[in-house]
DNA sequence: CATCCTCTACAACTAAAGTGCTATTTGTAA
DNA sequence: TTACAAATAGCACTTTAGTTGTAGAGGATG
Protein backbone atom coordinates (compact mmCIF):
# COMPACT_ATOMS: atom_id res chain seq x y z
CA UNK A 1 0.00 0.00 0.00
CA UNK A 2 1.40 3.49 -0.56
CA UNK A 3 0.16 6.12 1.64
CA UNK A 4 -0.15 9.87 -0.29
CA UNK A 5 -0.64 13.58 0.97
CA UNK A 6 -1.39 15.90 -1.80
CA UNK A 7 -0.94 19.65 -1.83
CA UNK A 8 -3.04 21.45 -4.12
CA UNK A 9 -4.60 24.93 -4.17
CA UNK A 10 -6.42 24.39 -7.29
CA UNK A 11 -9.87 22.70 -6.31
CA UNK A 12 -10.40 20.63 -9.34
CA UNK A 13 -7.05 19.76 -9.64
CA UNK A 14 -7.21 18.43 -6.27
CA UNK A 15 -10.54 16.18 -6.49
CA UNK A 16 -9.40 15.11 -9.56
CA UNK A 17 -6.08 13.59 -7.97
CA UNK A 18 -7.80 12.64 -5.16
CA UNK A 19 -10.52 10.68 -7.39
CA UNK A 20 -7.44 8.86 -9.09
CA UNK A 21 -5.87 7.84 -5.91
CA UNK A 22 -9.12 6.22 -4.57
CA UNK A 23 -9.97 4.33 -7.65
CA UNK A 24 -5.87 2.82 -7.67
CA UNK A 25 -5.78 -0.05 -6.09
CA UNK A 26 -2.51 -0.21 -3.87
CA UNK A 27 -2.78 3.51 -2.56
CA UNK A 28 -4.32 5.31 -0.02
CA UNK A 29 -4.35 8.68 0.25
CA UNK A 30 -3.96 10.59 4.04
CA UNK A 31 -4.99 13.90 3.78
CA UNK A 32 -5.69 16.26 0.38
CA UNK A 33 -5.24 20.09 1.24
CA UNK A 34 -5.05 23.25 -0.86
CA UNK A 35 -2.50 24.80 1.19
CA UNK A 36 1.40 23.95 2.46
CA UNK A 37 0.26 25.04 6.09
CA UNK A 38 -2.96 22.58 6.26
CA UNK A 39 0.09 19.69 4.85
CA UNK A 40 2.07 20.73 8.04
CA UNK A 41 -0.65 20.45 10.47
CA UNK A 42 -1.63 17.46 9.61
CA UNK A 43 2.01 16.29 9.10
CA UNK A 44 2.61 17.53 12.85
CA UNK A 45 -0.35 16.09 13.83
CA UNK A 46 1.47 12.50 13.28
CA UNK A 47 -0.45 11.69 9.50
CA UNK A 48 3.16 11.18 7.58
CA UNK A 49 2.24 9.42 4.34
CA UNK A 50 5.25 7.86 2.07
CA UNK A 51 4.22 10.17 -0.69
CA UNK A 52 3.39 14.17 -1.04
CA UNK A 53 2.40 15.46 -4.00
CA UNK A 54 3.61 18.77 -4.00
CA UNK A 55 2.31 21.85 -6.04
CA UNK A 56 4.51 24.56 -6.67
CA UNK A 57 2.63 27.71 -6.82
CA UNK A 58 0.58 28.08 -3.60
CA UNK A 59 -0.66 30.53 -1.37
CA UNK A 60 1.03 31.84 1.46
CA UNK A 61 4.15 29.07 2.61
CA UNK A 62 5.52 28.00 -1.75
CA UNK A 63 5.97 24.46 -2.17
CA UNK A 64 9.23 24.56 -2.02
CA UNK A 65 9.43 25.92 1.14
CA UNK A 66 6.93 23.01 2.34
CA UNK A 67 9.49 20.60 0.65
CA UNK A 68 12.30 21.99 2.87
CA UNK A 69 10.01 21.69 6.08
CA UNK A 70 9.20 18.00 5.56
CA UNK A 71 12.81 17.30 4.62
CA UNK A 72 13.31 18.79 8.16
CA UNK A 73 10.59 16.68 10.11
CA UNK A 74 9.49 14.10 8.39
CA UNK A 75 12.67 13.15 6.65
CA UNK A 76 11.94 9.72 4.32
CA UNK A 77 9.00 11.10 2.73
CA UNK A 78 8.69 11.47 -1.21
CA UNK A 79 7.95 14.29 -3.14
CA UNK A 80 6.66 14.34 -5.83
CA UNK A 81 6.47 18.15 -7.53
CA UNK A 82 3.77 18.88 -10.13
CA UNK A 83 3.32 22.09 -11.26
CA UNK A 84 1.56 23.75 -14.54
CA UNK A 85 4.27 25.72 -15.73
CA UNK A 86 7.95 24.25 -16.91
CA UNK A 87 10.53 27.00 -15.96
CA UNK A 88 14.23 26.09 -15.06
CA UNK A 89 13.96 27.91 -12.31
CA UNK A 90 11.49 26.02 -10.41
CA UNK A 91 12.86 23.12 -10.88
CA UNK A 92 16.07 23.70 -9.83
CA UNK A 93 14.49 25.09 -6.68
CA UNK A 94 12.70 22.16 -6.45
CA UNK A 95 15.72 19.91 -6.67
CA UNK A 96 17.56 21.81 -4.06
CA UNK A 97 14.88 21.86 -2.00
CA UNK A 98 14.81 18.04 -2.12
CA UNK A 99 12.04 16.87 -4.47
CA UNK A 100 12.30 13.44 -5.67
CA UNK A 101 10.10 13.54 -8.93
CA UNK A 102 8.89 16.30 -11.46
CA UNK A 103 5.94 16.03 -13.85
CA UNK A 104 3.81 18.25 -15.09
CA UNK A 105 0.02 18.77 -14.53
CA UNK A 106 -0.15 17.94 -18.28
CA UNK A 107 0.62 15.11 -17.77
CA UNK A 108 -1.96 11.95 -17.83
CA UNK A 109 -3.86 10.01 -15.23
CA UNK A 110 -2.33 7.03 -16.28
CA UNK A 111 0.83 8.10 -16.29
CA UNK A 112 0.72 10.04 -12.63
CA UNK A 113 -0.57 6.88 -11.12
CA UNK A 114 3.07 4.95 -12.89
CA UNK A 115 4.95 7.96 -11.66
CA UNK A 116 4.24 7.33 -8.34
CA UNK A 117 4.65 3.94 -8.34
CA UNK A 118 7.80 4.46 -9.85
CA UNK A 119 9.27 6.83 -6.85
CA UNK A 120 7.85 4.27 -4.31
CA UNK A 121 10.31 1.86 -5.58
CA UNK A 122 13.04 4.59 -5.66
CA UNK A 123 12.92 5.79 -9.22
CA UNK A 124 12.98 9.27 -9.75
CA UNK A 125 10.77 9.43 -12.49
CA UNK A 126 10.42 13.21 -14.79
CA UNK A 127 9.64 13.36 -17.91
CA UNK A 128 12.65 13.27 -20.68
CA UNK A 129 12.38 17.12 -21.38
CA UNK A 130 12.70 17.53 -17.53
CA UNK A 131 15.20 14.79 -17.25
CA UNK A 132 17.81 16.53 -20.23
CA UNK A 133 17.74 19.72 -18.52
CA UNK A 134 18.60 17.96 -14.98
CA UNK A 135 21.38 16.30 -16.90
CA UNK A 136 22.49 19.13 -18.71
CA UNK A 137 23.00 21.18 -15.75
CA UNK A 138 24.94 18.39 -13.72
CA UNK A 139 27.46 18.36 -16.95
CA UNK A 140 27.81 21.61 -16.64
CA UNK A 141 28.55 21.94 -13.09
CA UNK A 142 30.59 19.12 -12.82
CA UNK A 143 32.84 19.94 -16.58
CA UNK A 144 33.92 23.48 -15.77
CA UNK A 145 34.98 22.48 -12.14
CA UNK A 146 34.01 24.39 -9.03
CA UNK A 147 34.72 27.84 -10.95
CA UNK A 148 31.61 28.30 -13.07
CA UNK A 149 31.89 32.23 -13.16
CA UNK A 150 34.74 34.22 -15.04
CA UNK A 151 37.27 36.32 -13.48
CA UNK A 152 35.41 39.24 -15.07
CA UNK A 153 32.23 37.94 -13.82
CA UNK A 154 33.85 37.26 -10.72
CA UNK A 155 34.82 41.01 -10.36
CA UNK A 156 31.64 41.93 -11.20
CA UNK A 157 29.82 40.43 -8.51
CA UNK A 158 32.37 41.41 -6.08
CA UNK A 159 31.57 44.69 -6.84
CA UNK A 160 27.74 44.13 -6.85
CA UNK A 161 28.05 42.95 -3.40
CA UNK A 162 29.73 46.22 -1.90
CA UNK A 163 26.47 47.47 -3.37
CA UNK A 164 27.66 49.53 -6.15
CA UNK A 165 25.27 50.65 -9.16
CA UNK A 166 25.56 49.63 -13.00
CA UNK A 167 27.12 52.85 -13.96
CA UNK A 168 29.71 52.21 -11.11
CA UNK A 169 30.75 49.17 -11.72
CA UNK A 170 31.11 49.65 -15.64
CA UNK A 171 32.99 53.39 -14.15
CA UNK A 172 35.27 51.21 -12.24
CA UNK A 173 36.36 48.58 -15.03
CA UNK A 174 36.12 51.38 -17.86
CA UNK A 175 33.38 49.64 -19.53
CA UNK A 176 29.80 50.47 -20.78
CA UNK A 177 26.66 49.69 -18.41
CA UNK A 178 25.21 47.33 -21.23
CA UNK A 179 28.06 45.05 -20.55
CA UNK A 180 28.02 45.21 -16.57
CA UNK A 181 24.19 44.14 -17.72
CA UNK A 182 25.46 41.22 -19.59
CA UNK A 183 28.01 40.13 -17.12
CA UNK A 184 25.36 40.17 -14.37
CA UNK A 185 22.94 38.03 -16.90
CA UNK A 186 25.11 35.62 -17.21
CA UNK A 187 26.09 35.65 -13.81
CA UNK A 188 22.30 35.00 -13.07
CA UNK A 189 21.99 32.19 -15.83
CA UNK A 190 25.01 30.15 -14.55
CA UNK A 191 23.72 30.44 -10.83
CA UNK A 192 20.26 29.45 -11.26
CA UNK A 193 18.80 32.73 -9.78
CA UNK A 194 17.01 36.26 -10.69
CA UNK A 195 18.77 39.42 -9.02
CA UNK A 196 21.85 40.55 -7.08
CA UNK A 197 21.25 39.50 -4.24
CA UNK A 198 19.88 35.85 -4.27
CA UNK A 199 23.61 35.89 -6.23
CA UNK A 200 25.71 36.98 -3.74
CA UNK A 201 24.01 35.05 -1.74
CA UNK A 202 24.50 31.55 -3.52
CA UNK A 203 28.22 32.76 -4.61
CA UNK A 204 29.54 33.42 -0.87
CA UNK A 205 27.95 30.11 0.21
CA UNK A 206 29.41 28.27 -2.41
CA UNK B 1 55.17 73.59 9.59
CA UNK B 2 52.59 71.97 8.15
CA UNK B 3 53.02 69.24 5.10
CA UNK B 4 50.21 69.04 2.74
CA UNK B 5 48.96 66.63 -0.45
CA UNK B 6 46.40 68.13 -2.56
CA UNK B 7 43.81 65.20 -3.97
CA UNK B 8 41.68 67.12 -6.48
CA UNK B 9 40.84 66.14 -10.23
CA UNK B 10 40.04 69.52 -11.23
CA UNK B 11 42.52 71.15 -12.35
CA UNK B 12 41.72 75.00 -11.63
CA UNK B 13 41.02 73.92 -8.31
CA UNK B 14 43.76 72.43 -7.55
CA UNK B 15 45.83 75.12 -9.00
CA UNK B 16 44.01 77.28 -6.90
CA UNK B 17 44.72 75.31 -3.79
CA UNK B 18 48.48 74.88 -4.90
CA UNK B 19 48.94 78.50 -5.43
CA UNK B 20 47.21 79.70 -2.14
CA UNK B 21 49.01 77.14 -0.17
CA UNK B 22 52.37 77.90 -1.50
CA UNK B 23 51.47 81.62 -0.43
CA UNK B 24 50.71 80.49 2.73
CA UNK B 25 53.46 80.90 5.12
CA UNK B 26 54.25 77.97 7.56
CA UNK B 27 52.47 75.29 5.44
CA UNK B 28 54.67 73.11 2.21
CA UNK B 29 52.84 71.11 -0.38
CA UNK B 30 54.37 68.01 -0.58
CA UNK B 31 52.41 66.71 -3.99
CA UNK B 32 49.23 67.58 -5.49
CA UNK B 33 47.60 65.62 -7.63
CA UNK B 34 44.69 64.65 -9.99
CA UNK B 35 43.69 60.88 -8.91
CA UNK B 36 43.54 58.80 -5.40
CA UNK B 37 46.30 56.41 -7.67
CA UNK B 38 48.60 59.15 -7.92
CA UNK B 39 48.17 60.14 -4.22
CA UNK B 40 48.79 56.61 -3.29
CA UNK B 41 51.71 56.25 -5.24
CA UNK B 42 53.59 59.47 -3.83
CA UNK B 43 52.53 57.60 -0.08
CA UNK B 44 54.00 54.22 -1.23
CA UNK B 45 57.27 56.02 -1.86
CA UNK B 46 57.62 58.01 1.05
CA UNK B 47 56.06 61.39 0.82
CA UNK B 48 53.63 61.38 3.95
CA UNK B 49 52.54 64.45 4.57
CA UNK B 50 50.66 65.34 7.82
CA UNK B 51 47.53 66.97 5.92
CA UNK B 52 45.90 65.29 3.05
CA UNK B 53 43.04 67.65 0.86
CA UNK B 54 41.01 65.02 -0.91
CA UNK B 55 38.07 65.81 -3.16
CA UNK B 56 35.26 63.16 -3.18
CA UNK B 57 34.49 62.86 -6.82
CA UNK B 58 37.24 61.65 -8.26
CA UNK B 59 38.21 59.31 -11.66
CA UNK B 60 38.87 55.84 -10.69
CA UNK B 61 39.50 55.14 -6.87
CA UNK B 62 36.69 57.82 -5.11
CA UNK B 63 37.93 60.13 -2.42
CA UNK B 64 36.27 57.87 0.05
CA UNK B 65 37.99 54.87 -0.87
CA UNK B 66 41.38 57.05 -0.99
CA UNK B 67 40.79 57.89 2.97
CA UNK B 68 40.39 54.04 3.63
CA UNK B 69 43.77 53.23 2.10
CA UNK B 70 45.34 56.41 3.87
CA UNK B 71 43.55 55.15 7.19
CA UNK B 72 45.55 51.31 7.01
CA UNK B 73 48.83 52.69 4.90
CA UNK B 74 49.57 55.65 6.76
CA UNK B 75 47.79 56.25 9.92
CA UNK B 76 47.94 59.44 11.42
CA UNK B 77 47.74 61.35 8.24
CA UNK B 78 44.89 64.50 9.03
CA UNK B 79 42.31 63.96 6.34
CA UNK B 80 40.42 67.25 5.03
CA UNK B 81 37.28 66.43 2.89
CA UNK B 82 36.53 69.43 -0.07
CA UNK B 83 34.25 69.06 -1.83
CA UNK B 84 31.36 70.79 -4.11
CA UNK B 85 28.17 69.19 -3.50
CA UNK B 86 27.10 69.20 0.15
CA UNK B 87 24.59 65.41 0.79
CA UNK B 88 24.72 63.85 3.78
CA UNK B 89 25.39 60.34 2.06
CA UNK B 90 29.11 61.83 1.16
CA UNK B 91 29.24 63.41 4.27
CA UNK B 92 28.66 59.92 6.62
CA UNK B 93 30.51 58.08 4.26
CA UNK B 94 33.88 60.22 4.65
CA UNK B 95 33.34 60.80 8.31
CA UNK B 96 33.25 56.48 8.76
CA UNK B 97 36.15 56.63 6.08
CA UNK B 98 38.12 58.55 8.62
CA UNK B 99 38.09 62.02 7.48
CA UNK B 100 38.77 64.40 10.17
CA UNK B 101 37.31 67.49 8.44
CA UNK B 102 34.98 68.62 5.82
CA UNK B 103 34.17 71.61 3.97
CA UNK B 104 33.04 72.81 0.86
CA UNK B 105 34.39 74.23 -2.25
CA UNK B 106 32.74 77.24 -1.97
CA UNK B 107 34.85 77.99 1.62
CA UNK B 108 36.49 81.00 1.14
CA UNK B 109 40.43 80.33 0.60
CA UNK B 110 41.42 82.60 3.81
CA UNK B 111 38.68 80.38 5.66
CA UNK B 112 40.41 77.12 3.83
CA UNK B 113 44.10 77.98 5.57
CA UNK B 114 42.27 78.91 8.53
CA UNK B 115 40.53 75.45 8.47
CA UNK B 116 43.86 73.25 7.75
CA UNK B 117 45.53 75.34 10.77
CA UNK B 118 42.42 74.13 13.13
CA UNK B 119 42.98 70.63 11.44
CA UNK B 120 46.77 70.58 12.21
CA UNK B 121 46.41 71.69 16.09
CA UNK B 122 43.87 68.76 16.47
CA UNK B 123 40.29 70.30 15.48
CA UNK B 124 37.87 68.73 13.30
CA UNK B 125 36.76 71.62 11.40
CA UNK B 126 33.26 72.00 9.40
CA UNK B 127 30.76 74.50 8.76
CA UNK B 128 27.80 74.80 11.44
CA UNK B 129 25.34 73.07 9.07
CA UNK B 130 27.67 70.26 8.59
CA UNK B 131 28.06 69.80 12.58
CA UNK B 132 24.93 70.24 12.95
CA UNK B 133 24.31 67.16 10.55
CA UNK B 134 26.82 64.97 12.63
CA UNK B 135 25.02 66.42 15.48
CA UNK B 136 21.85 65.02 14.86
CA UNK B 137 23.24 61.73 13.23
CA UNK B 138 24.91 60.93 16.65
CA UNK B 139 22.16 61.14 18.88
CA UNK B 140 19.90 59.35 17.06
CA UNK B 141 22.73 57.01 17.65
CA UNK B 142 23.07 56.96 20.89
CA UNK B 143 19.51 57.99 21.84
CA UNK B 144 17.92 54.84 20.64
CA UNK B 145 20.30 52.05 21.64
CA UNK B 146 21.93 49.81 19.34
CA UNK B 147 18.83 48.99 17.67
CA UNK B 148 18.14 51.34 15.23
CA UNK B 149 15.56 49.69 13.02
CA UNK B 150 12.15 48.70 14.69
CA UNK B 151 11.49 44.70 14.74
CA UNK B 152 8.88 44.92 11.69
CA UNK B 153 11.81 46.56 10.02
CA UNK B 154 14.53 44.21 10.83
CA UNK B 155 11.84 41.49 9.54
CA UNK B 156 12.00 43.12 6.05
CA UNK B 157 15.51 43.72 6.12
CA UNK B 158 16.09 39.69 6.80
CA UNK B 159 13.86 39.08 4.18
CA UNK B 160 15.82 41.34 1.37
CA UNK B 161 18.87 39.92 2.16
CA UNK B 162 17.25 36.32 1.27
CA UNK B 163 16.97 37.78 -2.57
CA UNK B 164 12.97 37.74 -1.99
CA UNK B 165 10.69 41.11 -4.18
CA UNK B 166 8.50 43.80 -2.68
CA UNK B 167 5.89 41.79 -3.40
CA UNK B 168 6.89 38.69 -2.05
CA UNK B 169 7.97 40.49 1.16
CA UNK B 170 4.51 42.09 1.23
CA UNK B 171 2.50 38.72 0.41
CA UNK B 172 4.74 36.70 3.61
CA UNK B 173 3.81 39.47 5.69
CA UNK B 174 0.57 40.17 4.58
CA UNK B 175 0.57 43.98 4.03
CA UNK B 176 0.34 45.76 0.38
CA UNK B 177 3.94 46.12 -1.51
CA UNK B 178 3.74 50.26 -0.85
CA UNK B 179 4.22 49.44 2.93
CA UNK B 180 7.20 47.13 2.51
CA UNK B 181 8.58 50.22 0.31
CA UNK B 182 8.17 52.89 3.12
CA UNK B 183 9.71 50.32 5.24
CA UNK B 184 12.54 49.48 3.30
CA UNK B 185 13.17 53.82 2.66
CA UNK B 186 12.89 54.15 6.03
CA UNK B 187 15.36 51.38 6.55
CA UNK B 188 17.92 52.83 4.02
CA UNK B 189 17.54 56.42 6.07
CA UNK B 190 18.54 55.37 9.12
CA UNK B 191 21.22 53.10 7.95
CA UNK B 192 22.34 55.77 5.80
CA UNK B 193 22.61 54.00 2.38
CA UNK B 194 21.02 53.78 -1.09
CA UNK B 195 20.05 50.59 -2.08
CA UNK B 196 19.07 47.02 -0.40
CA UNK B 197 22.46 45.69 -0.73
CA UNK B 198 24.00 48.25 1.10
CA UNK B 199 21.55 47.94 3.75
CA UNK B 200 22.52 44.06 3.80
CA UNK B 201 26.17 44.74 4.05
CA UNK B 202 25.97 47.28 6.82
CA UNK B 203 22.98 45.59 8.77
CA UNK B 204 25.28 42.01 8.93
CA UNK B 205 28.49 43.78 10.01
CA UNK B 206 26.51 45.93 12.82
C1' DC C 1 40.18 25.96 -40.00
C1' DA C 2 36.06 25.52 -37.59
C1' DT C 3 34.12 25.98 -33.18
C1' DC C 4 33.38 27.44 -28.73
C1' DC C 5 33.90 30.82 -25.01
C1' DT C 6 34.76 35.46 -23.21
C1' DC C 7 34.36 40.12 -23.39
C1' DT C 8 32.67 43.80 -25.47
C1' DA C 9 28.52 46.80 -27.13
C1' DC C 10 23.85 48.72 -28.68
C1' DA C 11 18.82 49.01 -28.64
C1' DA C 12 14.38 48.35 -27.00
C1' DC C 13 11.75 46.73 -23.74
C1' DT C 14 9.37 45.17 -19.07
C1' DA C 15 9.80 44.78 -14.25
C1' DA C 16 11.37 46.24 -10.03
C1' DA C 17 13.35 49.48 -6.94
C1' DG C 18 13.54 53.69 -4.85
C1' DT C 19 11.81 58.81 -3.85
C1' DG C 20 8.56 62.25 -2.09
C1' DC C 21 4.31 63.47 -0.95
C1' DT C 22 0.04 62.77 2.08
C1' DA C 23 -2.68 60.41 5.56
C1' DT C 24 -4.92 57.17 9.15
C1' DT C 25 -4.55 54.16 13.12
C1' DT C 26 -2.55 52.61 17.36
C1' DG C 27 0.19 52.57 21.29
C1' DT C 28 3.14 54.87 24.35
C1' DA C 29 5.82 58.41 26.56
C1' DA C 30 6.06 63.26 28.18
C1' DT D 1 -4.09 65.62 26.77
C1' DT D 2 -0.60 66.30 23.75
C1' DA D 3 3.14 64.65 21.32
C1' DC D 4 5.68 61.31 19.10
C1' DA D 5 6.96 56.87 16.92
C1' DA D 6 5.64 52.80 14.34
C1' DA D 7 2.93 50.49 11.08
C1' DT D 8 -0.12 50.83 7.57
C1' DA D 9 -1.41 52.49 2.64
C1' DG D 10 -1.99 55.09 -1.71
C1' DC D 11 -0.27 57.77 -5.72
C1' DA D 12 2.87 59.78 -8.90
C1' DC D 13 7.15 59.80 -10.31
C1' DT D 14 12.26 58.81 -11.65
C1' DT D 15 15.91 55.71 -11.65
C1' DT D 16 17.84 51.01 -11.73
C1' DA D 17 17.60 46.41 -12.73
C1' DG D 18 16.84 42.74 -15.53
C1' DT D 19 15.53 40.46 -20.37
C1' DT D 20 16.16 39.51 -25.12
C1' DG D 21 18.07 39.72 -29.65
C1' DT D 22 21.96 40.74 -32.31
C1' DA D 23 26.87 41.10 -33.27
C1' DG D 24 31.98 41.76 -33.66
C1' DA D 25 36.84 40.98 -31.83
C1' DG D 26 40.06 37.92 -29.76
C1' DG D 27 41.70 33.64 -27.57
C1' DA D 28 41.71 28.73 -26.92
C1' DT D 29 40.99 24.19 -28.52
C1' DG D 30 40.03 20.19 -31.26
Amino acid sequence: MITLGIIEDLEDYRNLLTVLFNNTPGTEIFFSVPSAEAAIEQIRSGIKPEICIVDIQLPGKSGIELLGWIDQHAPGTLCLICTAYDTDEKLFQSLEAGAHGYILKSTSPAAITETVKELHHGGSPMSSEIARKVVTAFSRQHDPGPDILSEREKQVLEMLSQGLLYKEVAGKLLISIETVKRHCFNIYRKLHVNNRTEAINKFLKC
